[in-house]
DNA sequence: CCTCGATGTTGAAACGTTTTAACGACTGAG
DNA sequence: CTCAGTCGTTAAAACGTTTCAACATCGAGG
């Protein structure tokens, strides 16, 4: 329990300087072999473990990048993730993951301590928009899976607006008029942004704003996929919706559960389609039509923007990928009844 | 770019010396009103970071926890890391997630890292039995989801045996007399465990050992049970089982795919059990029977004895939660045909 | 008027590294 | 034998906090 063994320690056990079990430690080429064995030996034999704190204050590196996550139980954050990871250890950097919890506060504590601990750099995909809050404060910030409003940093999104287009159009193609939309809360853009392309679509197609019902939910979560199945349910069978376009897999597992419970067909009394195409997706009781995005690329790329950061003649760049739309049961063409 | 604003800065700029400063961030009831606000009023100003590096350094403690998750892919993981949060959260600290995805030599980078780190206390799920890398090297550690070989360290576990009985025990209660186990690689002590408690079942029943047939993977992923299903088909007929129990739900999710896919029938060709009973298998294309785990007080429970770790008279704790099986649909009982 | 305690504030010494410039000891060339 | 150049090592100065003992200041009690 008093374990502060320190280089110093190490560096009289092993009779030299302290210098030199530094250099031992961060560029073992410029000392002699057999000092560096001895100094080697000495740091096994008292168990030294380098203080990272000390090491960072002098030196001024961190070694750690850090990505705030909105939801760490939604797969597509962990499949983003894994690509942040795979790009930040090419680079020699550990991740470490932080999970807002799609709560605001908890957001800011976890932004604040970053800061404090002077990460590389910090991925984040925010809960709203206010991103004002963690402004120019010297470590680089991309933003992941969101756009900068400003231009004040670097961002990795995809084409939300795109993306429910393609939803909604695929849903108008096969035949359905009234489709309804679940998700929310509103204050997020993702949300706002594929419910403009929901909209979009239907106004390609020609039919009145109305032929869309917007279903706030209180967040993307399973459960409030379900409880969004009862009030759709609920609705008067003159106005209620053949179809649903869901803002994220999480919502569309939940309608899709709710459905089979309320003893109704997925996709004769309401087709679905989700948004993310999660691994459990294609798994699904009927098998989830959604968009696809390209997470982990999303992440690499994220990663890979934030290290360019401090390079000399930085500009923040915006990079946006394109969705794609995967069928699949969920989404079968219409009986004809 | 030079945003390095110091306490000391701050000190000159509200016209006291940096001690006052620190006590403003650390003790605010000690300084006076009027200069607290003054000093409040140029961290404002000048956009003032405390350095966690330094504060660290010379204070000792570090208010962060971590947590060396197994795979973050895996719900069942982040569930518990929620369980872990929010026990954190109340002590004050805030946790780090790190994912070793089942590579050990990542899991040992990042053991290295957090113990030079400093942080407070280490949470993990190791990738195998071999705890002894990172021994006593002053910060505390506590296993989670797994039993500390040597009673060395406190650890969190779930009676895998006991739930590998109740799965197995439930097939054979439903009719079934050839069963498979599907999990791997062995090296995992849960996928031992539970296979144990797998043959236990089958002797309490009198059936014979070789009535279950073990087809190892290697790894818990989804990707792997799909893999097992078609290994599974391709048995001879005479040999090929009726029930299938896997080591956690995502390796019967797959296997469930692979089901549907190859045209048979869940249960009717094969009937299913998973582990963990994750939020995603009620949701299955054939709602899984599962064994549920206490996730989240699993790791609220494992942050207390974290946090207890510190206290004088501490002596490690083994705390061991019951597995409950969750009965439904891909366990139907059998028809008659 | 002196002493005492309370209240706020401060100077300076840590904390454990990295880093820089300088140093001594060799080596081989001239 | 000298000199320039390597090579390995080191003393000492940072890095930005926290903390501790000491120091003013002030009002009250004797």
């Amino acid at each position: 329990m008093k374990p502060s063994v320190g280089i110093r320690d190490v560096a009289q056990h092993a009779g030299v300087s302290n210098a030199t079990v530094s250099n031992v430690l961060n560029r073992p080429d410029v000392v002699a072999p057999a000092t560096r064995q001895r100094v080697l030996a000495a740091i096994e034999e008292l168990g030294f473990v380098r203080n990272e704190s000390a090491r960072q204050l002098r030196a001024g590196r961190s070694r750690v990048l850090a990505y705030v996550v909105l939801d760490a139980a939604n797969p597509f954050f962990t499949d983003v993730a894994r690509g942040v990871e795979d790009a930040a250890r090419e680079a020699g950097l550990a991740l470490f993951l932080c999970n807002s919890a799609s709560d605001g506060g908890r957001e800011r504590e976890y932004l604040e301590l970053l800061h404090e601990q002077r990460v590389e750099g910090i991925l984040i995909t925010p809960v709203d928009a206010e991103s004002a809050r963690f402004a120019e404060r010297g470590t680089p910030v991309v933003l992941v899976d969101r756009e900068a409003a400003d231009g004040s940093r670097c961002s990795v999104a995809v084409d939300d607006v795109l993306g429910g287009e393609l939803a909604v159009t695929h849903l108008i193609e096969t035949g359905h008029t009234r489709i309804a939309m679940v998700g929310g809360p509103l204050s997020i853009q993702q949300v706002r942004d594929r419910r403009e392309g929901a909209a979009r679509a239907l106004a390609n197609a020609g039919l009145p704003a109305d032929a869309l019902t917007f279903l706030e939910t209180r967040s993307l979560q399973v459960a409030e996929g379900r409880e969004a199945g009862e009030r759709l349910v609920g609705l008067p069978a003159s106005r209620r919706p053949t179809a649903a376009f869901c803002a994220n897999d999480l919502l569309a597992l939940g309608l899709l559960q709710s459905m089979t419970q309320q003893g109704l067909s997925v996709p004769d009394d309401l087709a679905v389609v989700g948004y993310d195409d999660i691994e459990f997706a294609a798994a699904a009781a009927v098998p989830l039509t959604s968009v696809r995005q390209p997470r982990e690329q999303l992440g690499r790329t994220a990663a890979q923007l934030l290290l360019a950061e401090n390079e000399p003649d930085h500009e923040h760049r915006h990079v946006k990928f394109q969705p794609e739309l995967v069928v699949r049961a969920s989404t079968a063409v219409r009986r004809r009844s």
